[in-house]
DNA sequence: CAGCTTGTTAGGTT
DNA sequence: TAACCTAACAAGCT
């Protein structure tokens, strides 16, 4: 679920439910979420103090406390909620952050794939996004385009990979490639000019759409609204879609329009 | 029980 | 080096 859109949409969650807000207690239900750091040191570390503000870069989330950094990732099945305390918490709400007066900032993940990260100082935090390319929404168009020109593997495998660009996942990849109209098992260095172009443009396109949405938008004029359906057919064209594997994720396309 | 899932990464091979 | 594949992680669902 959360790519770059979804999270995005957690950030926004972060900064309406804690941002200014002190941090009253920190609450670990399940420290298996929890990377390079304790449920001690992450309390030790968080009480007392305030949320600042919070950054995102491609899939992660930086929550800033003027000390150290709390990084968030989401996996596959993360979310953050903002609840009220002495709503019960679900099953799957990992850490629990109580913040100002009544309000419960959660981290909520079904299946632990990621977490959370205590990252002390910037020189931490560095360390955490050392292999993320730029971000999705902030790359320029010079910038994207050499990168794909440098790189020899499938453009779907390329686009999904977080040191290209961050932030696109299987879904996005799948929609952008279906826009531009360039075939997802094509190889990245063999593009014409011409698709880079399209493929930036139409990035951004379905980027700005999805966000306000916090998700990818499974409507019916999205390839993503079909992908799911059991005999998808083609919004634009009416042909049934493809089904293959590309860098061990499914992917969805149209051999006609694409 | 087998197979599937929107993410990442280590390890092995090409 | 780069690219590619698989397994692994965890916890569901069909």
């Amino acid at each position: 679920m959360p790519e770059l859109p979804d999270v995005e949409g957690f950030r926004e969650v972060l900064v309406s439910c804690a941002q200014g807000r002190v941090i009253r207690h920190v609450e670990v239900r399940d420290a298996g979420v929890l990377h390079g750091v304790s449920a001690r040191r992450l309390r030790e570390a968080l009480e007392g103090r305030r949320f600042t503000g919070a950054e995102r870069h491609g899939k992660w989330l930086l929550a800033r406390t003027g000390g150290p950094t709390v990084a968030l990732h989401f996996g596959m099945t993360g979310l953050l909620v903002c609840a009220g305390p002495d709503e019960e918490a679900a099953p799957h709400d990992r850490v629990l952050f109580t913040v100002g007066t009544g309000r419960q900032l959660r981290y909520r993940d079904q299946r632990k794939l990621q977490g959370l990260w205590l990252a002390e100082d910037e020189t931490a935090v560095e360390r955490l996004l050392a292999r993320q390319g730029p971000d999705a929404l902030a790359v320029d168009r010079e910038r994207f385009e050499a990168a794909l020109c440098a790189r020899r593997g499938t453009i779907k495998t390329v686009l999904t990979d977080q040191s290209v660009v961050a932030g696109l996942g299987n879904l996005l990849a799948d929609e952008i490639l279906w826009r531009a109209r360039v075939r997802p098992a094509a190889h990245a260095n063999e593009l014409t000019e011409d698709d880079r172009r399209r493929l930036y443009t139409q990035m951004r396109r379905t980027l700005r759409s999805a966000v306000p949405t916090g998700r990818v938008p499974p409507r019916d004029s999205w390839l993503t609204g079909h992908r799911d359906t059991p005999s998808p057919h083609c919004p634009r064209c009416g042909e049934p879609l493809r089904r293959s594997r590309l860098g061990g994720r499914t992917t969805v396309w149209c051999a006609q329009c694409q």
